[in-house]
DNA sequence: ACCGTAGTACGGCAGATGTCAAACTACGAT
DNA sequence: ATCGTAGTTTGACATCTGCCGTACTACGGT
């Protein structure tokens, strides 16, 4: 092959293709993990309100840095605990509820409530 | 008085006093990150399926030094996931299972059954 | 009084983590 | 072809984390 075309992908979906643990790859302990930082614990719990199956990362508006944001989606595809697909210009973020449902049922349902239960106990919500 | 005596205690469970997060000060993050260590994780699910509400610290043969041992605890502790009392030498661990369950309904019980799943799906049983 | 057991505190170390800014790539639109 | 938008990569930095060993404290038993 002469000099590999740069974007030989299905481009089905889009162009590039992000690497994802298969379900059977993922860990509690990462998911834990990832759970545990307040942003990306916002981020999952936003796409898991979200009427939309897939997200744009600039569809959250965190207040960190576009390489912030950049590594902690990252860390929630590598834990498993979302997909991520380019889609033109943007990258769509999707929760990976199957799979985690099927690996761990009631987590993920257990951590969101939790997470609502917490907010509402402390009155976390920011206005507007 | 002259020189504070060094162990004014209650004395009724053992001496010294650990300060611990009351119900309300635990937070759901600090709690995930503290589950998200493989060894934490197999500290609770030993005091989750121990028949004793309280276990001493070195019921556990956890395969790192005493001081690393220390550390752990104090993180399970701190995060307001076990409760730690002296109790002579010892020091007794118990899981604040009635505090977790009521300001998070199921979370523990959804992090202990994940944990056995995983534990089953990859054979993580070692051998006696 | 003395010793042994259980656990803590301190200091250190290597590696992970959260954060940023700046430079870069990919794609769509003009 | 050019530009703007979306996201990545790199490199840096401070902090945190898990880990250790050694020295220390607290308690119970002899």
């Amino acid at each position: 092959m002469t000099a590999a075309a740069p974007h030989t992908e299905t481009a089905a979906t889009g162009g590039r293709t992000l690497a994802h643990p298969a379900r059977t790859e993922i860990r509690l302990e990462a998911v834990l993990h990832a759970l545990s930082d307040p942003m990306r614990l916002a981020v999952v719990r936003e796409m898991a309100a979200s009427a939309e199956a897939e997200l744009s990362c600039s569809a959250f508006d965190l207040p960190v840095s576009k390489s912030t944001t950049t590594h902690h989606f990252r860390v929630l595809r590598e834990a498993g605990v979302v997909e991520q697909v380019y889609r033109g210009t943007a990258k769509l973020n999707g929760l990976r509820r199957a799979d985690l449902d099927a690996l761990f049922p009631g987590l993920l349902d257990a951590v969101l409530d939790a997470a609502a239960r917490q907010e509402d106990r402390l009155g976390d919500s920011r206005p507007t």
